[in-house]
DNA sequence: ATAAAAATAGTAATAATTACTGTTTTATAT
DNA sequence: ATATAAAACAGTAATTATTACTATTTTTAT
């Protein structure tokens, strides 16, 4: 595999940012150093990192994926509102459950666990949610 | 909200199955009783009991999303060599963080749990995984 | 049985993602 | 430094999952 300053940047976003930005904001804010680079090499970039262990994709299941740098073993926050993806503080025993086998099912290569809610932003912002 | 025998089928067959169905499959299933049914039908109706809380979606991340009509506490492990998903027991712990409140962050609907790996039939199946 | 509301089938449209192709970068060896 | 092969790119076209639209059919209540 060879360098390329491209996928560089978009490690380095990924690394400054406590956001959890989806490909599209990778590529407008990657834009902004490489005006001609196209979401194509977002998108392939991503999932090569992702591939390497070098980044996490986070699936909300509202149609497009969140990407974060942060590899540690900690949860997200998924506020069904505003859309938006917050690190979350778990305690360890969760995470750890990795290292416990489960019943011989398979390997166990990852744990994702995702919270979702309504944040708190939204709940001020926001009457009628339901 | 009338009453509809397509969404009743759709009901039925995800509450028969331990599988996992997406909605290709579910639409797949349903047809054999209702030929005419149409795929946006089964998406409608899908996203509609999810949104009464009657069933849970599961995004694997592997761009389908999976129905499962169990709403009780449990986890799900998902193979990413043959991306079935399979229903795991956890301890309860895990998922009684739901009525921990969580630094307040916001309101706590739900939390999913998935893990991750290459189930015990596609390790003995294939040789070259990685 | 009738009429209004809701749901459907079928099709068209959208959105996220992937594949393709000819050009540019990167790494390596002269 | 130059030449060369491999990898990555930009740009665009294609795919796939999902949603929206519309005219028709079902359901429910009168």
């Amino acid at each position: 595999m060879n360098y390329s300053r491209q996928r560089e940047s978009i490690k380095e976003y990924l690394m400054s940012t406590r956001e959890h930005p989806t490909a599209e904001v990778i590529y407008n804010h990657v834009r902004e150093s490489y005006p001609k680079i196209s979401l194509g090499t977002v998108y392939r970039n991503l999932t090569l990192l992702v591939d390497l262990g070098e980044i996490k994709k986070i699936s909300t299941g509202d149609g497009t994926d969140h990407f974060d740098a942060d590899t540690s073993a900690h949860s997200h926050y998924y506020c069904r509102c505003c859309h938006s993806v917050m690190d979350l503080e778990v305690t360890p025993s969760v995470e750890q459950i990795l290292s416990a086998s489960s019943a011989g099912i398979g390997t166990i290569e990852s744990a994702s666990l995702l919270f979702t809610g309504v944040c708190k932003n939204c709940v001020l912002d926001n009457d009628n949610l339901d």
